[in-house]
DNA sequence: TTAGGCCTGCAC
DNA sequence: GTGCAGGCCTAA
């Protein structure tokens, strides 16, 4: 399932196939997969990519008159280079030829993705990023958390949901919360700075460590070359729901969160009651906040 | 805030 | 045959 290092790995696999290369040919083998612009795909014939972004899990491929081509792998999507000649496999609904005599092919089994084309970078920005997608996973800072203290919400459910951070999926934001030692129904208003902080580093090493390994290939996942990714070997928790904790030993637990299967070591992963900075004064003050404290420092 | 829908392949 | 995998959107 692509997360960011995937569709990382997929935009700089695809830089080099597709910037600066003249589309020459256009096939459309399943038209309701694409999701706007249909009819205006056609008139992309003749004009160059110039850049690949991305923002989250969201691919901006902008071509030299504006108009961008925003892609979404979703579960399944792969991304493919080839030469005209070879055929073509299942699950292919999009097909660019281009001027060096490869194709670029869009394969998405499932069809949870997709592929919208935007009059301009602007609208296309617009259209998927401006409402309701935080900053980049992989720019994440200590500041762009800071609010969430006002915040009810818990964190795998405010994680997964993209509001705040983009690009972290479930496979990540488990490791990550491992990795820092959250709990992933922890509520984000007890979180201290150090423990924000803590998160956002934690996030930081997942995905440079996944980054470097090429990403996570479970089954399906290929880079546009068809390379897997190596970071499944790395994984800690996610998939091993019942196994030993590779830190403490614990029995790692598996639950349902927001429908998705969250695991999580129940002895490293305490949920935190009292904000660490906090403990002093709740020690001081038992009637205010006493229980709350001695589950606190119980984790 | 949560549940359901989309969709196919695979394990059982 | 059944259930599970889940990113994102929509509706209740």
């Amino acid at each position: 399932m692509p997360e960011l290092p995937e569709v990382e790995e997929v935009r700089r696999t695809l830089i080099p196939v597709l910037v600066g290369a003249r589309i020459m040919d256009i096939k459309i083998l399943r038209p309701d997969y694409i999701r706007s612009g249909l009819d205006a795909l056609p008139r992309l014939c003749g004009h160059k990519v110039v850049a690949i972004d991305r923002h989250g899990k969201w691919l901006f491929c902008r071509l030299d008159h504006d108009q961008t081509l925003v892609l979404h792998l979703g579960m399944s999507g792969r991304i493919s280079a080839a030469p005209v000649a070879g055929g073509v496999e299942k699950h292919t609904h999009l097909v660019f030829t281009l001027d060096s005599q490869r194709q670029v092919r869009v394969c998405d089994p499932r069809r949870f993705g997709g592929v919208w084309l935007h009059e301009t970078m602007e609208q296309a920005r617009a259209a998927h990023i401006h409402k309701g997608v935080g900053v980049d996973a992989l720019l994440l800072e200590f500041a762009d958390l800071q609010h969430w203290r006002r915040a009810g919400g818990r964190l795998k459910t405010t994680l997964l949901s993209q509001r705040d951070v983009a690009g972290l999926g479930n496979i990540y934001i488990d490791e990550a919360l491992w990795l820092a030692r959250l709990h992933p129904q922890q509520i984000l208003n007890r979180l201290s700075d150090r423990q924000i902080q803590t998160l956002v580093e934690c996030i930081g090493a997942v995905l440079a460590q996944s980054l470097r390994l090429g990403g996570t290939t479970l089954r399906d996942y290929r880079n546009v070359a068809l390379q897997e990714g190596r970071f499944a070997k790395k994984l800690q928790v996610y998939g091993r729901g019942g196994l030993p904790c590779k830190r403490c030993g614990a029995g790692l637990k598996a639950i349902a969160i927001s429908g998705r299967t969250t695991v999580f070591c129940p002895a490293c992963q305490k949920r935190i009651t009292v904000a660490d900075g906090r403990d002093k004064d709740a020690a001081a003050n038992p009637r205010r906040t006493g229980k709350r404290a001695r589950n606190a420092n119980s984790g």
